[in-house]
RNA sequence: GCGGGCGUAGCCAAGUGGUUAAGGCAGCGGCUUGUGGCGCCGCCAUUCGGGGGUUCAAGUCCCCUCGCUCGCCCCA
């Protein structure tokens, strides 16, 4: 029968007219806020080599071992396109030496890619906003990048929000840790599922976060990391809560956070909401004092952290804080017959030239169906332009809010009231 | 990658093996060869995501496949 239908690839959406709004006002927001906190926006490729990410993420990483699109290009170059911001912000700011310059307060967005199964707020093209702090070691930085995403997320009207904080130590503490944990876990063995036993000598800490019922309960007991820190990390993490509890943002403590990637150290944070069932992280993030330094380039202090774009727009949605409707026309523009039609064309071009907004119709059909169209387009005046009119020159300006009442203007004349200018 | 549910027009949706696939919204045309929001009339699925099978007969049953969805996993 008929050609075969096309459609997107499996996890690929499309932003359709109707929904832009929505996106549109969060990227305002954001960006607003990155404004007022003094960040700068870097773009970076969506393609990289593929060595990024896995020197940077971390080859035993879910993200690196099963979900990245990687393919060889032309020339037999390993390539992925990304997965996720940092990674390319940082080659970046060292490819180009911006860490010459001091300190880099930086933010980003767009399409990341990760080849997973769709679920509700998961898609394998998604969106990210996210921010970085390069050279900043203090734990202001901290408690600054956490807060911004509150902020953030409250300006927008997120519902059902919790922030839940961990500090990861530095690589000492965690090696320390590892090593209790490894110890213990080698003893429970047998209580364990088959997947956290596989994970005890490939990334045992990630066996915390185990959704396991049965693997949960008996981690109840096991050694904390927390219990692990060295006296600075402690101590670290202690001036971070307090800058919290100074800026007033709530957060628990959740001593089984820990993020999926390697880079990240000391504070580590996420943020739920309650209103997105199974995929209910809309902002995580957390300190990542070695990567720089892992892709080559000076030791550097650093914490970021990344919202996702689709999740945020579900959670606005359910709590009725969705965006505005699609654009509505000033004017309405309607003709009909030859000469009116160009006239049409013509005082439409000129609207536009003086920063309104004109639709034009160009059906061509009955005055009745154009000015239905007119009606629901929204706009508050039609222009009308019959065969008559445009024969003397002259145009019809119908008030479509009010009682319809129309006026016979030039057409300077009605540029001038429809632009505010002096008549 | 694993498990459950679903798939009728642009959208919502009736239909539960018997042969012309309800209805609503949107769209298009007309009533009104020049005037909107209301009304009325007409048009809009040779076909039920796609393919194969069972049957005299399939949107309805079976198999495969694609997609969506929920959960696991992972993460934003």
């Amino acid at each position: 029968m008929g050609v075969e239908k096309l459609q997107s690839l499996r996890g690929m959406v499309d932003l359709l007219p109707a929904q832009l709004p929505a996106w549109q006002h969060v990227e305002a927001v954001a960006r607003d806020h990155f404004r007022r906190a003094g960040l700068n926006e870097i773009r970076t490729p969506l393609l990289e080599v593929t060595e990024l990410f896995a020197r940077g993420i971390g080859e035993a990483t879910d993200v690196v071992g099963k979900e990245m699109y990687s393919f060889e290009d032309r020339s037999q170059r390993r390539c992925t396109l990304r997965p996720e911001g940092t990674a390319s912000v940082v080659r970046a700011v060292l490819e180009h030496g911006l860490l010459s310059q001091g300190p880099q307060r930086l933010w980003y967005g767009g399409p990341m890619f990760r080849y997973e199964r769709p679920q509700a707020g998961r898609q394998r093209q998604f969106h990210q906003i996210g921010l970085e702090f390069l050279g900043a070691a203090d734990p202001r930085s901290d408690a600054e990048a956490i807060a911004i995403a509150w902020d953030l997320l409250t300006a927008l009207g997120a519902s059902g929000l919790a922030l839940e904080l961990n500090s990861l130590g530095d690589a000492n503490d965690r090696a320390a840790y590892r090593q209790a944990l490894v110890g213990w876990l080698e003893q429970r063995r047998e209580q364990l599922d088959p997947e956290a036993c596989e994970r005890i000598a490939t990334n045992p800490l990630r066996i915390l976060d185990s959704k396991n019922p049965a693997t949960q309960a008996v981690l109840a007991e096991a050694p904390l990391l927390i219990d692990h820190l060295s006296a600075a990390s402690r101590q670290r993490f202690e001036q971070v809560r307090q800058l919290l509890d100074r800026l007033a943002i709530p957060y628990q403590l959740n001593p089984r956070l820990v993020r999926g990637l390697d880079y990240y150290a000391h504070t580590a944070f996420e943020i739920t909401s309650d209103q997105l069932g199974a995929q209910a992280t809309v902002c995580g993030g957390g300190r990542y004092d070695g990567l720089v330094e892992q892709l080559g380039g000076p030791p550097t202090a650093a914490i970021g952290w990344a919202i996702g774009l689709e999740r945020l727009i579900v959670l606005l949605e359910r709590a009725g804080a969705a965006g505005a409707a699609v654009a509505v026309p000033a004017v309405y523009v309607v003709s009909r017959g030859p000469l009116a039609e160009a006239m049409a064309l013509d005082l439409a071009m000129q609207l536009r030239r003086r920063g309104q907004a004109a639709e034009l119709d160009l059906s061509g059909a009955a005055f009745s169906r154009q000015l239905k169209r007119a009606d629901r387009s929204g706009a508050p005046w039609a222009v009308v332009i019959g065969e008559s009119e445009a024969e003397q020159g002259v145009v019809l300006l119908k008030d479509l809010l009010g009682g319809g009442a129309e006026q016979r203007l030039s057409p300077p004349a009605v540029l001038a009231h429809l632009t505010g200018s002096a008549s």
